[in-house]
DNA sequence: TCCTATTTGTGACGGCCATCACAGAATCGA
DNA sequence: TCGATTCTGTGATGGCCGTCACAAATAGGA
């Protein structure tokens, strides 16, 4: 028996579409690597080209401004992949990685990368769908910036979070919600800013908190009350 | 001699990689349109899932927000592609595209974008290198927006605009200075804040006004005002 | 269990900048 | 040439929220 029974790209979204034996070639062109939670997996500026696909763990896509402050783009988990910009257009990284959780990670030279955009059709369709959703999220994220006050923002990204319950119907849930400090650099604010936000929403029975959940029984309700703030905006500020 | 001679797709840069018989088969695909400056091109959440062609004119990519404040995303010119997020993906039209001038645009199905996509594997590469761009720039905004305060993300654009002069070396150029409105469109804020930024550059002698050009006579003193500005700060605020 | 590190809640303060207002300049048609 | 529109500059005002500070609560190890 082997190791590492682990070491297979078959979870990677990436390449559903490839067959096995395409497949196992592929794997035997990755390098493997274990990243401890907090641990650098990317450094923004740096100029390595590999492509990197999660096996197991999770991971943050962040930047560090010049004061300090961290902005957060996206957290990736098993089946994604990053790394594929610098692959692509051969610019240094664009952003830091950073393993949010113990995490291995199937590494791909560009080389082979984008030998394998010229072999499998598919699988650039379907990298051309993922840097298309990017884009969207992108945008989406900059029109928020854009409009919307920091405690509109905290309302937006709770909504985001929220997944349905799976026993109660209608009951949404963000279950484990992360600390308030990485909802913050989600939503460019503060951990202050978050904790009022929420302070000020409990009272309303809008979201409630029990343990690591946050529950919220009436999602249109919640939907409502940001779109409330948006229009009367308090009156004034933010563009 | 027939009407237009210029519905021709010979300048999209998109297409560059195809050889003529290629490009004349595209054309003949297309329908053509043309837009007056100010008209609405394509409407945000919309359905239409065309691909359009800039071949002369140029068009903005925006946003208005519930409080009609205009949220501007890129400028595209002759020989540029947008609309292609919708066809890849299906989705609603994730921005609105108004014509700046009197713009003419091939208009592709898009069924036939598709189609084009599994026949030429260079057309979808470079697709792939323009959605990276997208990304990136989209990146570069976020952060801005982030950890810089109104004024700093004036100087940065100040920067990101200017060209080199054509004739004096070293002496960089804004020519020509739009609408300081549509500058703060760009970078989300408002033409007030723009305008009190320029007046305080101009003592500096950093930057120089004359008509509809804007000098920038020391592109590094300029850039190093604004990492000044970064690190002081002021002292408090943005993050 | 206790002890420590992390997380959370809240008050006080102050600066940035959006907003409003208006005057002067520049641009454009007719 | 002259109105009308758009653009630009600047002052005054006020509120949002980033920053600092500190206490309480929670989580985690040994």
């Amino acid at each position: 028996m082997r190791v590492e029974t682990s070491h297979t790209l078959a979870g990677v979204a990436l390449f559903e579409c490839l067959d096995e034996a395409e497949r196992r070639r592929l794997e035997g062109r990755c390098t493997w690597r274990r990243y401890n939670a907090g641990e650098t997996v990317l450094e923004r500026g740096s100029e390595s080209q590999e492509v990197l696909f999660i096996v197991t763990g999770s991971v943050n896509i962040l930047n560090i401004s010049l004061t300090g402050r961290e902005v957060a783009y996206a957290r990736l988990q098993a089946g994604d992949c990053f790394g594929e910009l610098a692959a692509i257009d051969t610019l240094p990284r664009s952003a830091s990685v950073v393993a949010a959780e113990s995490t291995l990670a199937a590494v791909l030279p560009s080389a082979q990368f984008i030998e394998l955009l010229h072999e499998q059709p598919e699988v650039t369709l379907t990298l051309l769908r993922r840097l298309t959703a990017m884009v969207r999220m992108g945008d989406v994220r900059i029109m928020e910036l854009s409009t919307l006050a920091a405690t509109q923002r905290v309302y937006a990204e709770l909504l985001r979070m929220a997944r349905p319950d799976v026993a109660v119907p209608n009951l949404w849930v963000i279950h484990p919600l992360p600390p308030l400090r990485e909802i913050a650099s989600r939503i460019s604010t503060t951990r202050e800013t978050v904790a009022r936000a929420l302070s000020q929403l409990y009272p309303t029975g809008l979201v409630r908190r029990k343990g690591k959940s946050l529950y919220i029984p009436d999602r249109d309700k919640l939907e409502v009350a940001l779109e409330a703030l948006q229009r009367e905006g308090g009156g004034h500020h933010h563009i």
